[in-house]
DNA sequence: AAATCAAGTTCCACATACCGGAACAAAGAA
DNA sequence: TTCTTTGTTCCGGTATGTGGAACTTGATTT
């Protein structure tokens, strides 16, 4: 019984509200590895046992999850079918799309669409070089901003004070020997960003994949967003991606301003 | 103003507790067709508007909405990330994804697997022939059981009481000229495939397209499945299908037997 | 300009429904 | 059997959600 007690709760608060205390057990169990005992949610969640019984069957009853004969819970169906709608209904990766795919025909490496949520990045998008092993895995993956290229990208686009403030909540964990170990590289290489309006991933995230990526804007809309062409260090060489830069650069903006008329054309203010 | 007022209220009860409430209204919001304005959604959930305000005011505050600077509320990332989580760690997919693979090579067609929720079959993976137009699209996507091979599949799996309940809750929307359009020839169909072990999907759903499927037993869970090749029928006949069904159902039975062995090894009660 | 209307947000007294400690079952282990 | 571990149920207290109504804000009309 020396297995580490898995600390307690996750990072922030339990979410505040009831809605919240339940989101936050949901979430305990889908990022969890596999089905979940009550006990487990019960340490891992720091709920009193009355209350998260109840939020647990309230979240089975709603079909978010499912509890199975063995009385351990496992995510439910429902959430895939929301993310369905959410995805095939999303205007702005429709919108994307064909520019992905000619920028995938342009260098026949795999591109990704990524959107910005706070100090994350979410994969939204993508088109594969051929089906390599996983199908459509990886929509829906968040990954740290800090050592992605569309990562980068996008918080390149955010105001300083703002940014600051993400960097200031980043945990900087050295995925690679590559992968930025402080705020103040971070920053630095963001200034380069913006200079040149690209960035690069150098085998920061994963050892041997490399990508340039570049930010995308929405006038009118406050998503921040960036995309990516990405692929092993061995076809890859950095020249390539510099050579490939002004193409996804061109991409970029093409794709921030078809969204920004086809997203909000009632809208435009400050 | 002659504007249908969309009528009020979905089918079902809104949901009962708050997190029912609260899922209601997220659900209005994601499965409608594009950005929603507060009123729309006011007139949809039936909710009071301070009520609404609030359980909006929540739901983005937990990122499974986003508000738009036009106050267009729309479906937030969190949803595709926890979907992302739920269906990547999903065992049973990944048991079955091999034996699709080599479905798909013996046929050459589009190969899906598919679990019952209901009276809805909700599709969970897919190796596609050659990606034709949209790419990972589908997964997650929620069809009647009774106008698809693999939801028919699925229900025949049912003892008769259960069948019969969700059958009498069915609406039968005849997409095509094959539809079903009662109870009647559905169970006549259903009881068909029992005898047979595989069901056929006769352009019921769409037309041009047809399946063959064959339900997957899962002993030891209480999960009802299936797998199904489709193809359109120009190009796959009746003949062809039937010549696949032997093939489906030992790649049914193979999962099933499977996924009994590595889903839960500590239980295997009646 | 003033008046009118519509859409969205805030407020607050009220009671519902959530909270959580503790008692209760059920199933193994000693 | 007795003890322990795990999951479920109960119930009084009150925090929390409820929802009608008043209040902004901005557009449209007179």
């Amino acid at each position: 019984m020396s297995e580490e007690p898995t600390v307690i709760a996750d990072g922030e608060a339990a979410g505040t509200g009831t809605l919240g205390k339940a989101m936050a057990v949901l979430e305990a169990v889908v990022m969890a590895d596999g089905p979940q005992r009550f006990t487990d949610i019960l340490a891992r969640s720091g709920q009193p046992r009355g209350t998260l019984h109840r939020l647990l069957s309230h979240l089975v009853e709603e079909g978010l999850l499912v509890q199975r004969r063995d009385l351990c819970y496992e995510p439910g169906l429902r959430l895939l079918t929301l993310a369905y709608r959410s995805w095939s209904g999303n205007r702005f990766r429709d919108v994307a799309e064909p520019h992905l795919r000619s920028l995938h025909e342009l260098t026949g490496e795999t591109v990704h669409l990524g959107i910005l949520r706070e100090t994350e990045i979410v994969y939204v998008d993508k088109v594969e070089s051929r089906q390599t092993v996983r199908m459509s895995s990886q929509i829906g993956k968040a990954s740290p901003a800090y050592c992605t290229g569309i990562g980068k990208a996008a918080l390149s686009l955010l105001p300083q004070p703002e940014l600051e403030r993400l960097v200031a909540g980043m945990a900087f964990h050295a995925f690679t020997p590559h992968t930025h170990r402080s705020a103040e590289s971070l920053l630095a290489e963001i200034a380069e960003i913006r200079r040149d309006g690209h960035a690069f991933d150098r085998e920061e995230h994963e050892i041997e994949i490399r990508c340039v990526a570049a930010p995308i804007r929405v006038s009118g809309s406050d998503l921040t967003a960036g995309i990516s062409v990405t692929g092993p260090a061995y076809r890859v060489s950095m020249e390539q991606l510099i050579a490939w830069s002004g193409a996804v650069r061109t991409a970029a903006a093409a794709i921030g301003e078809e969204a920004a008329i086809r997203l909000g054309p009632g809208r435009g203010g400050p």
